[in-house]
DNA sequence: GGGCTATCTTGATCTTGGTCAGAAATGAAA
DNA sequence: TTTCATTTCTGACCAAGATCAAGATAGCCC
């Protein structure tokens, strides 16, 4: 964490929206051919070589909305105490940022390992919300998940006892993975035990403890960072109770 | 809570905008004359007689945003084993109901007391975002500050003892008060014990030992649902290690 | 006012999960 | 490979706060 490097514009793009395999998750997706065009003139990349990698900071200046292409970040807010807290997960495909558009950030986006970016600059949402309703509307939609995905991160930290919390994690990054196609059983943890457990709200042993336990129990596998659901069934059955009706919200507790 | 009402449509309306002393708090703010009449005139008034009832429930359509003009609500998400979680409170000048514009409401609103409301209209959201820029930037304002508040709140629940946190709520309070013009040393809870517990992530009975001490120790004094701050500074002392340099955050947590 | 129900307070006990300590595993660097 | 540092795991202990169980208080309706 010593040398913390900043992330670098990247020119040319890597890929363009129209060759992205996450448009249809991504901002324009419901545009027409022109608006498509129009909105991806405007859009910057921007990658991070390493892990630790600082992409803005609690009180920078909104310069963007931060898509992922590869790779992925943790968004965490901390206190005058040095205390921190990790508010988001994001993966290939899921939007942040959208956190700094009244006062500047509130929170601090760190990448969790090399990582490619796709940014809509700050005056290009203002001029494209204005000129293309349907990302208006798209823009206000993705932010409203946002709230509703945050009160579902609440409800986990106000209501559900540590192995509830874990079992709906593992099931949230399962879920993600199948929304952009991946079989959702693998998972790969881009983040270390220490990180999960801040972002649940509770010790890194703890979460060991909780993986062991799943492990023995056949539920699911770990080896270091990979962790396979063997038996997705009892794995939601430990977080069943709190399945709410509008499951979709539960599931993707990453926000930003 | 037997005989849940609704809340029904108030008709003249009881107090235009224009002689609002909340309007310098409301989304209007900062508007032109002639934007700031059609912004009246697409405004809509909904009142609440008693304490209980419901605004909207989880997965109602999206129909508006409302901004409080008298009383209180709290907001609820809940899972199907009938565990609630209180995601918000809000007071007179607050807005609330942004987390509807995805797919329906993805909480609960429920008023306090008698509570009287100002609308506007899911139409006329879209029809003035559209029309007036100086709104639309301020419905993204006003979204990402409810992002950063709720992450403020996640913070709270996630690294905060439960002292901490009711001493956070107390201050937050007092601060939004005083943000409307009064002096926030005397609160009156228009929650139960039960709420402000739910709302912290503990139970009840905490809430009520917490209070107790802090009276003992001449912090605050209680007298039901009055509680007087007596000794601010030593209030603020006990979260003093999460004050953030960007403390309005903080201050507000109340969400929506 | 008197009774009734809700809410709130307080005490006693128990449990979850935090903390501390050290061992094992992993991965990076030489 | 060997070394070193970091991360992860496991056990032992402890404390914050939940739960359970009465009472006390307050608000309400008759």
């Amino acid at each position: 964490m010593a040398n913390v490097s900043k992330f670098s514009p990247v020119r040319p793009m890597t890929l363009s929206c129209k060759d992205c395999s996450l448009a249809e998750l991504c901002l324009p997706r419901g545009l027409n051919p022109s608006e498509f065009d129009q909105f991806m003139s405007m859009v910057r990349q921007r990658a991070s070589r390493i892990s630790g990698d600082i992409l803005y900071r609690t009180g920078d200046t909104f310069r963007a909305i931060y898509a992922i292409k590869t790779g992925s970040i943790k968004t965490l807010v901390s206190s005058s105490d040095g205390e921190e807290q990790i508010t988001g997960f994001f993966m290939p495909g899921e939007l942040f940022g959208f956190d700094g558009l009244d006062y500047g950030h509130s929170c601090t986006a760190v990448a969790l390992e090399p990582t490619l970016l796709c940014e809509l600059p700050v005056a290009s949402v203002d001029e494209l919300a204005h000129q293309i309703p349907g990302l208006r509307r798209e823009i206000f939609r993705m932010m409203s998940r946002k709230l509703s995905e945050k009160q579902s991160m609440l409800f986990l930290l106000g209501r559900r006892k540590a192995d509830q919390r874990l079992a709906t994690f593992l099931l949230s990054l399962s879920t993600r993975m199948q929304y952009r196609g991946l079989s959702g059983n693998e998972i790969r943890l881009s983040m270390s035990r220490h990180d999960v457990a801040n972002y649940l709200g509770m010790a890194s042993e703890t979460v060991s403890r909780i993986l062991s336990r799943l492990s023995k129990e056949k539920v699911i596998s770990v080896n270091g960072r990979t962790v396979v659901i063997e038996n997705p069934v009892a794995l939601r059955a430990r977080v069943e109770p709190c399945i709410t009706p509008n499951a979709v919200t539960l599931d993707a507790v990453s926000t930003g």
